[in-house]
DNA sequence: CCGTTGTGAGAGCGGTGCTCTCGCTTGAGA
DNA sequence: TCTCAAGCGAGAGCACCGCTCTCACAACGG
């Protein structure tokens, strides 16, 4: 698969990375809007059309940061995890970890934030292929809490009866090991979280919020608690900093 | 302040409207990217450049869209309380109310949500003129458990002691007469319940969820109990539909 | 009545995404 | 080893964009 096929193989791969790059600066620079095929072109030293050899059209080099920008930070929470569970960390603080470090990645690279979790572009759908790396973040905290379900167990929420099919459906989707109000509360934490990274990275908490990190974690840990972390071994004040 | 002052007047605010008005139907039917001022004069039968005369830029006229939506949604959210309080629901109640309400402009106006909800614009930043229009929504909440502390009381969450100057700051900002605890839990919900409504608006959700409207009313449920809303007289199952 | 002021039209600037054609180079198969 | 299709970059060009400037006209206040 990985052989070195030739010069002319080797090259398409470097310039299609190259080009990346520099979109990729371009995004950092002045967001998803602003991204110019004819500024990258002209940075690299090509000529607009030549691009066209390696994107079929701006779109797709989009497509292409999106999926980069999903496997980072997907990849940003598998390593947050995998920290934390090396610590031997209780459950409650892993989930805290890696809420902190989706936070920390949102906050180093907002434009590649704002194109993912942000509005989707006027026509664009999101292709097939970004639906493996768009999972990712998802199936750690799904992996989390699988962790806790089978070491210590967790206090499973209520579920409202209307609910419970589309629970039982998602649960068969996403984690069929996981009792099915777990599955619903984890899906809603999920959207929560980011509800509160977006808010904060869109201007919303301007003038509202200051301390925002200290609000995350508050807000973070009771979303914890809603899933059915329990709180090592006693349940301690509601409040406490993990 | 409203007289009429003269066809030139009367002019300028028509054509000003008109304006907005076709450029929302571009917004709706294309999302704020493909927003053209070409296009716009085009539809009205002028040409690009005599738009300038009512809009100074392209961002102006964005904004003054942004300010529309901004106030649109705020008026639905007031609409809501003010009808859920006239039947004289109980507080959980009127919270879904409005909870809901919000949601469903959103999805009946997902441009305009996404305007003022997603991401920024890439050079530009909110002028003054958006803060007041912006706070609607979240006026609408305060009030609303400002009725219920009054009312009936509320179960005060906990509170991390490194939140509490933070808390005391913001309640002095936005509701003085609701304990710090309150106001730092009220604005995490904000966030969440537009976390929620984002998620679904802008297709995280595909794919996953599918009771989309169920799984809002568990999620904004707990988040009304989060903020201290007591559930009617007894604490009753904490699933429960409302 | 006259001059100021608001207004629309038009041309034009530099930019955009995208298409097409034209040669050059590369590399695989005969 | 030669040949020829495929890959590639350059350039011209299309239709659009936001925005600026000038010019002529119409409305309006003094």
């Amino acid at each position: 698969m990985s052989t070195i096929r030739g010069a002319r193989e080797r090259a398409r791969i470097e310039v299609t990375a190259a080009i990346k790059d520099e979109a990729r600066r371009q995004l950092a620079a002045e967001g998803a809007a602003k991204l110019s095929l004819r500024a990258v072109a002209r940075e690299l030293g090509m000529v607009s059309s030549a691009l066209y050899r390696y994107f079929p059209s701006r779109d797709d080099l989009l497509t292409a940061l999106i999926v980069d920008a999903y496997d980072a930070i997907g990849e940003a929470a598998e390593a947050a995890h995998a920290k934390a569970a090396g610590q031997a960390a209780v459950h409650p603080a892993r989930w805290m970890a890696v809420a902190c470090d989706v936070r920390d990645w949102a906050l180093a690279h907002p434009h590649e934030y704002a194109l993912i979790y942000g509005s989707p572009v006027p026509g664009y759908t999101a292709p097939q292929a970004t639906v493996g790396p768009a999972s990712r973040v998802g199936q750690v905290f799904i992996g989390l809490v699988r962790d806790a379900h089978v070491a210590e167990g967790l206090a499973v929420p209520s579920l409202a009866a209307e609910l419970r099919p589309e629970a039982t459906r998602m649960t068969a989707d996403l984690a069929a090991d996981l009792p099915p109000a777990v599955v619903v509360s984890l899906v809603s934490a999920w959207a929560q979280l980011f509800g509160l990274i977006s808010f904060e990275l869109f201007g919303q908490f301007n003038r509202v919020v200051e301390a925002r990190e200290q609000l995350f974690r508050q807000a973070v840990h009771e979303l914890g608690r809603s899933v059915g972390l329990l709180d090592g071994r006693s349940a301690g004040a509601a409040g406490t900093r993990i």
